[in-house]
DNA sequence: CTACCGATTGACT
DNA sequence: GTCAATCGGTAGA
């Protein structure tokens, strides 16, 4: 297999450690149409009940119960009718996952054109609802096991070469409450990430490393 | 059943 | 920078 799938392992961990670490992955996509993907360069944790802005933090429901389940399987939930992807994270029973924002696009750049539209390399997959879009990932996805290593899976850049990231992290996008934390990653000077870069105010971001 | 809200995006000033 | 589209999920009557 010429991307093998990260282990449940790897998700069972912090969910902010996994947040970052998920940075420089590849997200994989392989549909009867053909294979696509690309680099995941932006990322964002929800921490369980701990966590306000986290949609488990008031327990489970028929839309987040995904959460509740394995690490390593998908929570596909729609906002605004549109969808996005989530690697859950931490042990059965903990409702924390990572919100997966953008991905610089790599493999199977005309299926990506194709489903969004669009001839801007830059707006495939550029924000979560958009990586959805271009990946063609609805709730059929909801708690798929991304560690399955087809269909939807999340695997080793095999081009990395052991190249370390500049990574920023920031307050998250979107969100009402706990703005103070720090729970967005990104690659800096990345293009393909979403968002502002933006300066000033509390919450600005901060070289992780 | 109805009412309200949103982890967004694209169009527009 | 601003703003509305548009509908599933959720809570409440």
């Amino acid at each position: 297999m010429q991307f093998p799938a990260l282990a449940r392992d790897f998700y069972l961990r912090d969910p902010a450690v996994v947040a970052r670490d998920l940075l420089g992955k590849r997200l994989l996509r392989e549909t009867s149409a053909g294979l696509c993907g690309g680099r995941i360069v932006e990322a964002e944790a929800y921490l369980s009940t701990r966590d306000p802005a986290c949609h488990a933090s008031r327990g489970m429901t028929r839309r987040n119960a995904a959460m509740f389940g394995p690490p390593g399987h998908a929570y596909v939930y729609m906002i605004h009718h549109r969808w996005c992807l989530n690697a859950v994270t931490e042990p059965a029973g903990v409702p924390s996952a990572i919100l997966i924002r953008a991905i610089e696009p790599l493999d199977g750049l005309d299926l990506m054109h194709q489903r969004r539209r669009t001839d801007i390399v830059r707006d495939l997959a550029r924000g979560p609802a958009r990586l959805c879009e271009a990946l063609a990932i609805d709730r059929t996805y909801n708690d798929w096991d991304l560690t399955a290593g087809r269909e939807l899976w999340i695997a080793d850049d095999p081009n990395a070469n052991g190249q370390p990231l500049r990574i920023v992290r920031s307050a998250r996008i979107g969100i009402s409450s706990a703005q103070r934390r720090l729970l967005r990653f990104y690659v800096a000077d990345n293009r393909y990430v979403s968002g502002r870069m933006a300066r000033g105010r509390a919450g600005l971001p901060r070289q992780a490393t």
